[in-house]
DNA sequence: TGAGGCATGTAATTTGTTACATGATTAT
DNA sequence: ATAATCATGTAACAAATTACATGCCTCA
């Protein structure tokens, strides 16, 4: 079980639903991991089931009403738990490097677009969480901040995600020039 | 369906054995896909069965047979069509970003513990990938194999897989010393 | 003689994904 | 009106993980 524990991280931060979780699955942990909504939803409803969670509803005007999860204090033995058992190996699954390592046989053309797309939405994701660094160490300088603060756990996170979205941007626009280049060279595309 | 184009990718740099190619997802493609080894196996057998795939039974001494496994006609307009296909998102789940990113109420021992294995397996990794980029330009300095040789894909694919893991190792070995000296400063451990 | 690499799977279970479904409110 | 956002699911299907199973050969 591993959906889980990346739920019960996310809800340290604060009181969440289900919806807002989607919404920080899709942005600030993806990070480090993804989710589908539905995933998210069917796993709250376990969490509760199994005392992990504690949904409380909250009542809203003029939008939905919405149930809102804590962790307990059986969720945060599970996590320490989960903390103390050796890591699995990262798993990525990157359809789009598949694409350029089968590059040579195929039409470029598609696959330099698809680099471009990668590098803006990196760009994209590396201010979104710029901007939370920004905010989570308010006053305080990096340096500081991580020597002095009690909450840095997301912090630290945080700069796992800077690091990678850095440095997708770069790959996917050097090989995007790599490839253009070499396609203005041959002036044809498909071998 | 996507394992699918990976393995596909992975047999365009020559004719491999399942077994070779766990190794492959083990440390080489490992660059962008993950596989378990019966995934592989199953795999094989269902490209195999579609005509993407032709295997060929190769006898061996010593030890035993084994059976190699080419791209087809058919499997590289397979490739094709997926190269020309929008890219997903980029899939990531990593449990040590998980722990990290809950350390603050958790014992931090046990993840530094982690975040030092994962630097060095990183580290590992990265002499790996070097030397395969060593191997595959030859001769040639980076810029001018990129400029002139055929069959670049497999390189680019690594130039990734190496940004990747220097990276993981910098940003592991940051995280380990910022928790290890607040962990020196407080004395204590478990909140 | 026992561990470890080579080589390939099956079967059961757990996860994840896709498609579908519903319904309210707010902004355009 | 219509689209977008909020809010939460179910059901069917596809994929992945885990455990188990087999058997050969080499090297210590």
């Amino acid at each position: 079980m591993a959906l889980r524990h990346a739920v019960l991280a996310a809800l340290l931060d604060g009181e969440y639903s289900g919806y807002q979780l989607t919404k920080i699955f899709d942005i600030g942990v993806s990070n480090f991991w993804y989710a589908a909504p539905q995933q998210l939803y069917a796993e709250l409803t376990k969490l509760e089931a199994d005392g992990l969670v504690t949904g409380r509803e909250v009542v809203q005007r003029g939008r939905p009403n919405k149930r809102v999860y804590t962790v307990t204090e059986a969720g945060l033995g599970e996590l320490a738990a989960f903390a103390a058992t050796p890591a699995k190996p990262l798993l990525i699954r990157d359809d789009l490097a598949v694409k350029v390592h089968a590059v040579d046989l195929l039409d470029p053309a598609p696959v330099i677009e698809q680099l471009h797309d990668r590098a803006m939405e990196a760009a994209a994701k590396l201010e979104v969480f710029e901007q939370l660094l920004l905010r989570l160490r308010g006053e305080l300088d990096e340096e500081t901040f991580l020597r002095q603060a009690e909450h840095i756990g997301p912090y630290l996170s945080c700069l796992a995600g800077c690091r990678l979205e850095r440095e997708t941007r770069a790959w996917c626009l050097e090989t995007a020039r790599t490839l253009g280049e070499r396609m203005a060279r041959t002036g044809r595309e498909t071998p």
